[in-house]
DNA sequence: GACAGAGTCAACACGGTGTCGAGAACCCGG
DNA sequence: CCGGGTTCTCGACACCGTGTTGACTCTGTC
């Protein structure tokens, strides 16, 4: 809202905090958060380490930045999908899930550090937990529906299943993006994650058209 | 093979040694790996730092020296699995799983640290990912083989499947284990799952009987 | 032109890892 | 029982990454 004169000899503050999140989404392109220190973060933004602390209190904390703005992308996402489960259900749960791996794959380096730093740093788990959790909540939603107008049986509780195929999904689309074996092959990721949704959810290999 | 007069004023390297691994199983038990450093274990050995790196070149070895016990103990477990699939498959698969389920269950803390430690060490990623393969190719043989017999319905590469699903249990079972949110009920486990499976591998709610 | 606040960094303290080299303890053949 | 190799032990040290402190420099404002 302020400034805007090109006379500011020195670089704002905002921009410097920028400048550390953009190094970090960068190195977190070709390695590991573990292998990037802090003194490289403040050396890409242009500063000395302790100037660093100015801006984030640690490492984790501009992980923490990153994965905010991938989460509230996700939401915004969820919010926004078609629902139309009662036409075309294996359509419509296949660009669901679509979405999903689309934002893992554009945000691969955050993603699979958030996943990482999850184990150890208290503010990643809930905030990843918040979005698992959203998501898990958009799924049991449609199953309930799909269960309730005789569409899927039942036999199986809609949110143990909700939350067991989005943590498949978690965990083989990660397994896929860091090439880990066993994995699957990455172009048939969509397709396969799909039928297992599909299957499992509606007890038969093709809905609508038994 | 050797000793055992009880006249050895010093315990010997294979007890020190085996002291730092019953020390290391036991803090994993309370805390997380990360948190427990060289000088714990040396000290829950009844030595000095220094001499921990006699037995052992680095924390990660020690892990990894826990994790090879473990995953001794699952090929084992494989191997001598009844396959009855023809006869019961869902009781076949949920017993199956239910191993797999017991093992995480009966060593969780050296399981979640190794899961956690794969994302920096190669070699617990080497040793884990020959584990979740040896269990991907069980299930692989026995998917492909209810395909051919005409039990259960193509559409999906057996391999794949066999993949995704492995792949969900682990990530499941570590939900539950470290009881994240969203996870499920730790009693519902093993029911869920095989529901999964079942479903999704043989296209229908009750394979045997449509 | 002095005051406030934002921004900057050299220097320090700390905790954990890993190494080195000097020795103690133990074991064996002579 | 004794001398020499092997096994085992640890004090002291070097190193690296984190986080803190306190003094200093801007820049905009009244």
């Amino acid at each position: 809202m302020v400034q805007r004169g090109r006379r500011t000899a020195k670089v704002s503050g905002d921009e410097r905090q920028d400048a550390i999140l953009v190094t970090a989404e960068a190195l977190l392109g070709e390695r590991a958060f573990d292998d990037i220190s802090i003194e490289d973060l403040a050396r890409g933004a242009g500063i000395s380490r302790p100037t660093f602390y100015f801006y984030f209190s640690s490492k984790d904390e501009v992980l923490l930045a990153l994965l905010d703005r991938v989460i509230t992308e996700v939401e915004h996402r969820v919010g926004e999908l078609p629902r139309d489960f009662e036409t075309d259900p294996a359509g419509a749960w296949t660009r669901s899930i679509g979405m999903f791996v689309e934002v893992f794959v554009n945000h691969r380096g955050v993603a699979t550090a958030a996943i990482a730093a999850r184990a150890r740093n208290d503010e990643v788990r809930a905030l990843w937990s918040r979005s698992m959790q959203s998501w898990a909540d958009f799924s049991t939603d449609i199953i309930r529906s799909e269960q309730a107008r005789g569409a899927a049986p039942g036999g199986i509780d809609a949110h143990d299943l909700a939350v067991s195929l989005n943590l498949m999904n978690e965990r083989v689309i990660t397994a896929v993006l860091n090439q880990e074996s066993p994995a699957i092959v990455e172009s048939r990721a969509l397709d396969v994650l799909s039928t297992i949704w599909i299957r499992s959810i509606y007890g038969s290999v093709n809905p609508g058209r038994p």
